[in-house]
DNA sequence: GTCTATAGCAGGATAGAC
DNA sequence: GTCTATCCTGCTATAGAC
């Protein structure tokens, strides 16, 4: 593997356990085993790395997406694959984790945050209305709101887990939206 | 004001606005008027200070969501209170927003936090109940997860607002849990 | 492309005068 | 209690050899 690549894997690695702040370019040296050299020759600096980073963790989280929302699945099964599926409770979402931090949110990073948001409620919003299409979901339900409401859900569930330290948070959540959603769609058949 | 409530103060404003690591020493004492000497003076150090500052946020938390949650109001109210409540969409949670650092989470601030999110859980717990009770909301539903997951809603969409620095995101958040809770009442009668 | 050496600067804390 | 002076460390980046 290329140093550049190694670089990239480790930023990766970092940003997720440990978030953008605490991404230092020595850790990353050292996880990678480039030197210094390697990091500023391929990168511009510390924030140009982690851009590079974050757009490549964003490219694996529009594809798992995708293919959670296969839209050949029918749209009550692409919610509850979405809603229930397994997560890193404690360790959060890979980007979502990053917000807090006030050099990502003043930086271009930011951007790329933003679209996979907006990505993921694309997929939400298409699959309630698909939902209510073929009546398995009220027509009167704002599925614009909903979509964001059932993101918040997960991206809250990451929060309240580390909080608490206790993975179970998220899997409440998680169970609790379905339970909403399941039982505003047994009403209405 | 002693300079021991200055810096308290101080550290109050700077980890809401940008978080645990970039509150720096030399920042509280700058915005504070207060010197090094006060500082280690009146307490062991930075996290120290983080630590007492939280305390304090925490208990003015406790007092407004004991407000919201009155259990003179109907458990309904209660809830819309809660969900819809005007927020700081683009700033966060005052203490939601620490818990992607890893010193706090690995801190004794960290339970703060955790006995925060508890507190919530159990006044939305209880309203879920007693909507229950009193015939607002169908009997079938899990009012442990439940409860979980609207305060999900909340914390993730500050999550949301950041990340796409769109306080919008936020409100329809809100608006999609309250338009999700209010269709299963009105199933119910 | 990759390395080591070096530099500038800020974070965090201590020492000791007043 | 509060101040200023000082210290050590680690972060971030540059320089220049190989």
């Amino acid at each position: 593997m290329s140093k550049r690549k190694a670089l990239i894997s480790a930023a990766k690695d970092l940003l997720w356990e440990q978030g953008f702040e605490a991404m230092s370019p020595k850790k990353v040296m050292r996880l990678s085993g480039a030197g210094q050299g390697s990091l500023y020759h391929h990168f511009e600096g510390k924030e140009h790395l982690a851009s590079v980073a974050l757009a490549e963790v964003s490219d694996e989280l529009f594809s798992l997406s995708d293919s959670t929302f296969d839209p050949e699945k029918p749209p009550m099964d692409r919610l509850y694959d979405y809603l229930m599926r397994a997560r890193p409770e404690l360790k959060g979402c890979k980007l979502g984790r990053l917000v807090s931090d006030k050099t990502i949110i003043e930086s271009n990073i930011c951007k790329t945050i933003g679209a996979y948001f907006a990505h993921i409620e694309g997929h939400l919003s298409q699959a309630l209305k698909d939902a209510q299409a073929s009546g398995d979901l009220p027509h009167y339900l704002d599925t614009s709101a909903m979509s964001k409401t059932l993101q918040a859900v997960i991206q809250g569930g990451y929060i309240l887990a580390r909080g608490s330290q206790n993975p179970e948070q998220m899997a409440q959540a998680q169970e609790g939206a379905w339970v909403m959603l399941e039982a505003l769609s047994a009403h209405n058949s």
